[in-house]
DNA sequence: CTTTAAATATGATAGTTATAATTTTTTGTA
DNA sequence: TACAAAAAATTATAACTATCATATTTAAAG
């Protein structure tokens, strides 16, 4: 058999590797099959032999590209104490770096419309990721997954409008908005 | 001068219109200008004779939505007392019929991710829009800018989400989480 | 009515898309 | 080193896109 084992599955790797990143940047629309092989490395003729079409890919990418922002969260907020661990989290993700940092950022502001829209396999995949991604933020807040979602709410919501506006100052404004906000929220007390 | 003086705005309104709600539906991108064009009862030739390009109707179908948006929200609480306007804003974005009536809903959740991609135009007329829309929340929460662009971008960020999920229960979950929790925010009360 | 300019439709262009078939290259194994 | 199978590249296709040029229709003014 030519060709290593794991080789196929490397290439593969790729392939959603560069597909995450680029439809973060740009859409998933507005990137195509050949732009994502050429940004693996590959010209586009190979897709179809790792992939039975678009979507597939659009999910697999959807779902490491939520599992990375879990993991990069997660990281951030590992060493703290425990009560501090959520205020590092908000902090990170209603951060200008964050914002600005559209190919390796989360993708709920950037992709939800399109999910939305999305095939019935990309929802299902998506829906699974943002469960995990309310337990991971409701194990730092309670445990309370009310909360938790609306705190993701709140997040999402508030980068999404920070990167459409055209004024830096607006942009700044509503991302420190949210953030203070979001903080208030946690230290609600709830019978929940 | 062959047709009436209105008879061109007229039909400039109808595509606008048509974009309007096609856009919402299915995003900018996803929607062709020979779809918009028929969805106003014309073929794709006659596009050019109203806009410069997809880019200015864009911009136009943002402003009006945008708009549109604003009146609605301000007729549902206009008969209600004060303290009860923001609440009435709050469970009609919120709602279930808000999150499925897609093509005359509200554009933030559903256009922002592409406004944020688009032209120079487009992001300024979407700022212009949104600071308008911030105003208006803000009027109902004692001209408080800051709680109302974090009221705004907690509603944005539920609908995004729920309607992106798959999950008709965890949906509704995330809807009835933000309300409660934007509720709580209106009331605290802030040094600002 | 007839004229005429504006509004709309038809048709064309050059580019892009997802996908598939076919050819070429690669590389582990014999 | 030669072979076989897998992987990747090239090429092809049919459908779509925004935009533009040209033709046709319309309806107000004479």
């Amino acid at each position: 058999m030519p060709y290593t084992q794991t080789h196929k599955m490397k290439v593969r790797e790729k392939i959603v590797g560069s597909a995450a990143e680029a439809f973060r940047k740009n859409g998933i629309k507005e990137v195509s099959v050949p732009q994502i092989m050429k940004g693996a490395g590959l010209t586009h003729g190979g897709f179809y032999a790792h992939f039975a079409n678009k979507d597939q890919l659009v999910a697999e990418a959807c779902r490491k590209a939520l599992e990375e922002t879990i993991d990069l969260l997660r990281n951030a907020a590992e060493h703290k104490a425990d009560d501090l661990k959520i205020q590092t989290v908000i902090d990170y993700y209603l951060s200008t770096a964050h914002r600005d940092m559209l190919e390796k950022s989360c993708i709920l502001p950037t992709l939800s419309s399109e999910i939305s829209r999305s095939s019935e396999d990309i929802r299902e995949t998506f829906t699974e990721e943002l469960t995990r991604f309310i337990s991971f933020i409701s194990g730092m807040v309670g445990n309370n997954d009310q909360k938790s979602m609306a705190l993701i709410s709140s997040m999402v919501g508030a980068l999404l409008l920070a990167r459409s506006v055209n004024d830096s100052e607006l942009s700044q404004n509503i991302l420190d908005a949210s953030k203070r906000y979001a903080k208030e929220l946690v230290s609600i007390h709830t019978s929940s």
